[in-house]
DNA sequence: TGTACATCAGTGAACGCGCGTTCACTGATGTAC
DNA sequence: TGTACATCAGTGAACGCGCGTTCACTGATGTAC
């Protein structure tokens, strides 16, 4: 039966919720259409009056997982305080054992290098953006001021360590839990010391 | 037919090596074991006479694709000058465009979270032999010797940036390459320079 | 404000396809005599 | 060394299954009068 617009809508953003989080669980080729529509609570054959495939739901969800998990740097007092409380709980087990609500540069990246380019655009779009709020942070910026290039340097750093960290914790976790905890809290005191000293 | 034990242990190989490339350049969930078997030369009913499964298949892949890529790193002469042209080879170009012949962490390991902890304890054995070998080539140590704590820091931390920085690079070359050769650059000249100033 | 009707979000059966795995079969290999 | 035969690596058709996508249908919505 058809249904509200306003309830579309909240439907549609269902869709892309659950998306969202369950391909960062799975992965982009671990998680059926089915699945999706399933978990936000309706079939699947609505699915193409919101996406027109598949391939442009998994756009649509990743640019939202990215939106999310950017916003937190936002809102953010510049500072090492800050820049220390987000390596921290980047670094954390929670966040290593929850990729459904984690980062989804480190749970996607390497699905969306296999994919097209319209999906790599998206994650370039997400990382690029990623960079630079972490640029600013590192710098005490305000959100309209540019970085420096020292900054945007820093800024890659810390994301490739943080992002290395995070995947090579979650591939050793199931196999040697030991090894995983040691790398995070390594990559954590690395990381939350070096703003001091360089 | 059949074949003399010479034969099928060659075509043993064959498959392993065409499953160790294959799915480092597509994924574990990109490849099936027709197109393996077929890259091999074979067609995909004989698999079962070599592997149990498809799984038991991954796992020997993946462990073949760690020691290829480790064993570079034992003929390495201890020092500054072979770490820094490890480093600019693994985060060059070349090795981003071709992750069939590269670094099965930086290629497999968000495969290997999603997958039974079978597969999970082969990642960690070679994420560990990875540490300690890096370790040693950074202390200058010979085969024998334990890396200190301080070395295995050290290690780990390069290790989490060179395969971010890959990720990464992989994920924004094809949707903004200009992006994805800064990354590359960037932490080259970074992890290059840092032993002389730590 | 009421009424008639076109719209269209959502349903669920059906499709074609590719996957991992099985299995009866083939015929060269390698062993027993 | 020759011969007979059991072994078993490899073949290719077949299977059950889950996937993305399509489509005829339903009936509440929201518009036209």
């Amino acid at each position: 039966m058809k249904v509200s617009k306003a309830q579309a809508a909240e439907n549609r953003q269902g869709i892309l919720d659950a998306a969202a989080r369950l391909y960062r669980e799975r992965g982009l080729s671990g998680v059926g259409v089915a699945d999706i529509t399933r978990d936000a609570g309706l079939t699947h054959g609505g699915l193409y009056r919101h996406f027109e495939n598949k391939d442009a739901l998994v756009r649509e969800a990743c640019a939202r997982a990215f939106d999310w998990s950017i916003a937190p740097l936002d809102g953010m007092d510049a500072g090492t305080a800050g820049l220390a409380a987000r390596v921290t709980s980047y670094l954390s087990p929670q966040h290593r054992d929850h990729p459904g609500e984690g980062c989804p540069a480190a749970a996607l990246a390497v699905d969306a290098a296999r994919a097209g380019s319209d999906l790599s655009e998206v994650f370039a779009q997400g990382i690029e953006r990623n960079i630079e709020r972490f640029a600013r942070v590192i710098e005490g910026l305000d959100q309209g001021d540019e970085p420096s290039a020292e900054g945007r340097v820093r800024a890659m750093q810390m994301l490739a360590t943080m992002v290395g960290g995070l995947v090579l914790a979650r591939a050793t976790a199931a196999g040697r839990p030991a090894l995983s905890d040691e790398i995070l809290a390594t990559l954590r005191e690395h990381l939350t010391a070096q703003p001091q000293h360089r």
